[in-house]
DNA sequence: ACTTTTTGAGACACTAGAGTCCCATTTTTA
DNA sequence: TAAAAATGGGACTCTAGTGTCTCAAAAAGT
């Protein structure tokens, strides 16, 4: 043993790719078996039951290991600098982007909620955000940043989903979402391009 | 026999009872139990299955009933009448108030898919009204129907959502979605309250 | 009041999936 | 190359949930 016990080479990579399986099964049909999502894992069953004594506890690895990286995301996308607007588009564009594990970790709510020691830091960059942009006049100031940030949540989900599904070209979804989010569906300032 | 044997009153109380029970529960915890539905629609195990031979028959009459109910609001909502925004509004006011019926046949998606006569008026009823209404230019002409569409059920299903968890009050729910949906989360136009 | 229907409760058999072991290989590491 | 670690496969057991059946009681209909 070189390194940590916890990362070590072979270990790391199989726990990962286990791990990574799993969300990308779950997210697609949540009653995934442990057989499929090993056998998706090109990992024996007996091997996935090494790294995870049980079902639950994958999941909850699962939920988390996605949380971490949309939480990275999030902080990739520097939302406390800049131009609220901008920082909003960067997030947009940096959630899209985790596709299957934003899909997976929001996908069932219950598995989350029975996280006891989720840690919102994530939340709480994007409350920051909104209402500071809320401040700054940018962002509508009449409705809570509570829903806000659902409407956010739910727009980037969509365009998860429909990127997944393939009924949006994979590159336009985030400029899509992003003009729905900021515009809404209605035109009524018809002949004006606004996001070009 | 008096009336038709699909809908004599004692049987079809509770037949409607049960299925009202699964899509409620099934709309909180999709992998809720037989017998905790039974539970909640107040009837036995037994009786239970005497109505439904097995869990699929049951989920997929609890899709179909929402659907029905949730076509029904499309209806009731006349989308083909009245200018575009007015219909639209009327639209989301009657998709919000279908409350749990909403969450639940769209929790799912892989249920719904997994129904080979579901007939998509609904969906049909709706796109005619956004085509209309960008035609008309009062929708966003620059992304497809599909796309709004993707919007409109996704902002519907949010505030759902939200009123079911109480984080909104109920009345005002609706009153959310719609600005939101129609003028999007910015403000650049500040001093203008839109909507009232 | 009498007949028919509907019901609830319990006993049972069955199954898919979960979780546990063991052991012969392969892979890694020293 | 030898020792140690990791793996895959198979054989099990166990359990929750499902589905079936029977029977006596309650409800509804006549």
């Amino acid at each position: 043993m070189s390194t940590t016990s916890a990362e070590s080479g072979a270990r790391g990579r199989t726990r990962r790719a286990i791990v990574s399986a799993a969300a990308t099964l779950l997210a697609r049909d949540r009653r995934a078996t442990l057989a499929e999502i090993a056998q998706a894992a090109e990992v024996g069953r007996s091997t996935l039951h090494r790294y995870f004594a049980d079902r639950d506890e994958l999941v909850r690895a699962a939920v988390e290991d996605s949380l971490a990286l949309i939480e990275q995301a999030v902080l990739d996308a520097a939302v406390d600098e800049g131009p609220c607007v901008d920082a909003m588009r960067r997030l947009v564009t940096a959630l899209v982007a985790t596709g299957d594990r934003l899909l997976f970790a929001f996908g069932d709510l219950s598995v989350l909620e029975e996280l006891p020691d989720y840690d919102d830091r994530t939340e709480r960059m994007v409350t920051d955000l909104i209402e500071r942009g809320q401040a700054e006049g940018v962002f509508d100031p009449e409705v809570s940043a509570g829903w806000i940030m659902a409407t956010v949540w739910a727009m980037v989900y969509t365009g998860a989903e429909a990127a997944q599904q393939g009924r949006v070209p994979p590159h336009g979804v985030a400029a899509h979402v992003i003009r729905t989010l900021e515009g809404g569906i209605r035109r009524p300032d018809a002949g004006t391009p606004a996001t070009r």
